[in-house]
DNA sequence: ATGAAAGCGCTAACAG
DNA sequence: CTGTTAGCGCTTTCAT
């Protein structure tokens, strides 16, 4: 009939029926702590651009940092039948169970960023030793000696990773790690309240390591308001490479946090094992290599 | 028998399943121009979480302000079967049939921040006129007189609702508008490519409303760098608040976009409509009121 | 070769 | 009141 040939032309195939018939969705379920982060979202941008061109949707829940959030968007998740989960774990997340199920229910899970060795499959995540290791390599190759570590508590995985990454770039040079050079202080918050004693420490010091942009910055300001010039008298190099490193003036040498490039990565793999189904070994965890961003606040 | 209970026990409807029969997803389709700005994050955490308390799902899809993409990402989401579309169009689309098609085939849509007056259906949008007008006002009321704005090309519509919230503000007070007080000027790299120009302005100025944050900043720091004082000499407020603005100093008074607050609304009123389907009439445009956030740029 | 039927997992409607 | 069935839209299988 005309009616039925005009409906053809721009037929479309419901995708729904498509999927219960195929038991595939091609749609991706992502677990992310929070949205509105420049890593994060950095993150999601690179997960869409690849799913997007491998014919695969995303379905985003943000667990805002809340564990019991996370179980119920991992079941929701499950109960939409996606092909595969993409999950950095929360703040708040002990007990891995309801990841550990979905994966014994043949739903595979990439990990990214927050991961958990609790479960073993992909991952990725920055090499955060390698990444202070540079930075701190940086700042010794531009003349520095005496450099300040602005740590996180080193209870926290990338407090420790990046702290020994100081370490090991002192050692390298046959630079003695000094206890009071390193301070724990990673928000801009803690670098106002702590202002004095940085201050006291800065005759003596001509670079500060510090664990984010954030605290960078604020020790940046501090500095530069008590008359020490950046770089000139400390070079400060950051971490996380957020847009507020070119913000700053002078604009902050930081290593990059590839947020785009994770993203791409977790999903790469995860299509990649969707497309090698019942092959249960082989988990590898890649490490992203970090990025040393130049820019004016080292020499 | 045992083994049907013991399925029971943790049994989970297939949602797909329930979907076909039911003609319904509880899935909402997102279309945004690009992830990766804390603007626009803002409004996905906020749609996720509104969407979350509901029992709805976001399917996320990027269209990298490229109209071709954009148009894909609707017919994907379309054969997905969303239950309705929230969109923010790219800035290369001309043509809308693909969206008109879409609410004609029964699918209601939500446009929020970058809307289009040739689909007619529930909008919201931000009051840029009034913000501007808040933003100058402030500038007035802590004593300037001289007020240099930044702005956008005035052909784009926030360009335009801006600058006309300026004048607005100063004709309210009996100051005249002056042309030369008025430079296009829009991103940090043509604040300081105009530098020279601001300069030879800044002397004889009070104040600065920069039609974003980053011009803003730049702004700040050209005319700090060249000894004027901020807030002293000259008071500076921008438009848009992203961390951004916490970060400079002084920290800057700015006009908040209420991303999430934008986000939650666009859900509640697609759902609303979801609600209460077959209801051709009564589409709305809710306009946000701009919230102005004083910091230390201003008196 | 083309066409009918079964079944993916579910629920609303109907029959017993 | 419980149990069976039809059908959501599709593809794969099987029969013609």
């Amino acid at each position: 009939m005309v009616k039925t040939f005009a409906q053809k032309v721009n037929y479309r195939p419901n995708a729904l029926a498509l999927s219960l018939r195929s038991q595939k969705t091609k749609t991706l379920g992502l677990i992310i702590p929070e949205i509105v982060h420049h890593f994060f979202s950095s993150v999601i941008s690179g997960m869409e651009d690849l799913a997007y061109g491998e014919g695969y949707h995303i379905m985003v829940c943000q667990s805002a940092e809340n564990f019991h959030r996370e179980v119920i968007n991992t079941q929701a998740l499950l109960d939409l039948r996606v092909d595969g989960l993409l999950v950095s774990v929360s703040k708040t997340t002990k007990n891995f169970d309801h990841l550990k199920n979905a994966m014994q229910d043949g739903t595979p899970i990439v990990f990214f960023d927050r991961v958990s060795d609790q479960v073993e499959t992909d991952k990725i995540v920055i090499d955060d030793f390698e990444g202070a290791r540079m930075a701190t390599t940086h700042l010794i190759e531009t003349g520095a000696q005496k450099i300040l570590h602005l740590s996180a508590p080193l209870h926290l995985l990338i407090g420790k990773n990046r702290y020994e990454g100081y370490c090991m770039a002192l050692r390298d040079h046959n630079i003695e790690v000094e206890e009071k050079l390193v301070l724990k202080c990673d928000t801009r918050e803690n670098v106002l309240s702590l202002q004095k004693h940085i201050l006291a420490l800065a005759p003596e010091i001509d670079g500060v390591f510090a664990v984010n942009d954030s605290t960078a910055i604020a020790a940046m300001q501090v500095l530069q308001a008590n008359g020490f010039q950046i770089p000139k008298d400390i070079g400060v190099v950051g971490f996380g490479d957020g847009p507020n490193a070119t913000i700053s003036s002078p604009t902050l040498t930081t290593v990059e946090q590839k947020g785009y490039e994770m993203g791409r990565e977790a999903v790469r793999l995860l299509i990649q094992r969707l497309a090698n189904p019942g092959v249960k070994i082989g988990y590898q965890t890649k490490v992203i290599a970090p990025f040393l961003i130049k820019r004016n606040s080292t020499k």
